[in-house]
DNA sequence: TCTTTAAATGTTATGTTGTAACAACAATGA
DNA sequence: TCATTGTTGTTACAACATAACATTTAAAGA
C-alpha cells in the first residue's frame, strides 16, 4: 500500500469517525491531518504550519493549527507528545484494530516516532508502583526518549 | 530529620561529590541547588530564579540558572523533567543509597514530584520492547503524568 | 608574585512554544 | 430571515530556552 493511499484511507476513516461523534472534519482540519500523515516524523504546531504551506499549499496559521490539533486529539486522530512538544498522527487511523493505551518511542535525534504496544503487564505494574506512592496515572500514555536505528548513537 | 538539616547534609554531599569529579560547587551553584532543595515541588528555571531571589535573597538571573542547572544535571544532583519543563533536586543526594535509573511521578496539577524505583523487570521489558521496534533508550528515565493524593481528580 | 589561561557569570538579544482575547465568517435551525 | 453556535482569522503576549559576546573570578605556571 502506498503512502498516498494509506493517507486517503486514513482521511476517509477520520471523516467517518468525526461524523459518528457529531463533529465535522472541515477542510482545514483535513489539511492539518493530512500534513501530519504525510510527515515522516513528529512536528510541532509551527513546523506543521510551515509543512502545510510549503508542501501542500495550505495556508494555516499556527494558532489555527493549535486549535485544530486540539480537536483532532480529542477525536483520537492525533497524539500529542509531551516529551517533545510535537504531534503525530495516530498510527491506527487506517487500520481496523482498536488500539490499546499508546506508548511512543521517540527518536531524540530525528524525531521519528514509533507507536508501540508494550505488554499490559508492564503498564499495570507501572500503575501499581504509582499507586503505592500515592499517585494515580493521569494519562495512560508512555513516552520514551530513544535513538532510532537510522541515527548514530 | 528536619528539612533544614536534610538540605545542609545534601549540600555537603554535593560539594564533596563535585570535588571528586574535579569540578566546583560555587556559591551561585550552591544557591541554586539549595533553592531547589527548599522547594516542595518542581520549578522551571524562571521560577527558580524568582524563588532564589524572593525566598533566599540570592539574585541569579534566569540565564545563569539555566547554565547552573545544566552543570548540576551533569553531576546528577538535579533532574530535568522533560514532561513538565521543570527541575527537581535528586532525592538521593543526602542518602547513601546508590540510586537506580530514576522514574518520576509528576502531579500535573500541583507539580509535586516523587522519585520512585520501579522494578527492574519493568524497565528491562520496556527496553526489550523498544529494541524489538529498532530503537534503544536514550535516557533511562521514565516520567509519568499523575495526580497526587492531595489534588482533586 | 605576576601573568596567562580557563572557567564562571553577566548582559543583551532573539528564537521557540503556547495561550488569551476578540473579530469575522460560516453553517444550522427556528 | 434572524439568532445561535461553531470555526477560523488576527493581534498581542506569556513562558521556556538558547546564542553570542563582555566581564569577572579562579587556577596554574613562569
Amino acid at each position: 500500500m502506498t503512502r498516498e493511499s494509506l493517507t486517503s484511507t486514513a482521511l476517509e476513516r477520520a471523516e467517518k469517525h468525526c461524523k459518528e461523534q457529531g463533529s465535522k472534519l472541515t477542510d482545514k482540519r483535513r489539511q492539518v491531518l493530512s500534513g501530519l500523515l504525510a510527515s515522516e516524523k513528529a512536528l510541532s504546531a509551527y513546523e506543521l504550519s510551515d509543512f502545510c504551506r510549503t508542501e501542500l499549499g495550505h495556508n494555516i496559521l499556527p494558532m489555527s493549527v493549535y486549535r485544530i490539533l486540539e480537536f483532532l486529539e480529542e477525536q483520537n486522530l492525533v497524539h500529542r507528545l509531551n516529551l517533545a512538544n510535537k504531534y503525530v498522527a495516530c498510527s491506527h487511523i487506517a487500520c481496523e484494530h482498536e488500539h490499546s493505551l499508546p506508548q511512543f518511542l521517540i527518536c531524540t535525534s530525528c524525531h521519528r516516532v514509533e507507536e508501540v504496544s508494550l505488554p499490559s503487564s508492564v503498564m499495570s505494574s507501572i500503575e501499581g508502583g504509582a499507586k503505592t506512592a500515592g499517585y494515580h496515572l493521569a494519562r495512560n500514555q508512555l513516552e520514551l526518549e530513544c535513538i532510532c536505528s537510522d541515527c548514530p548513537a
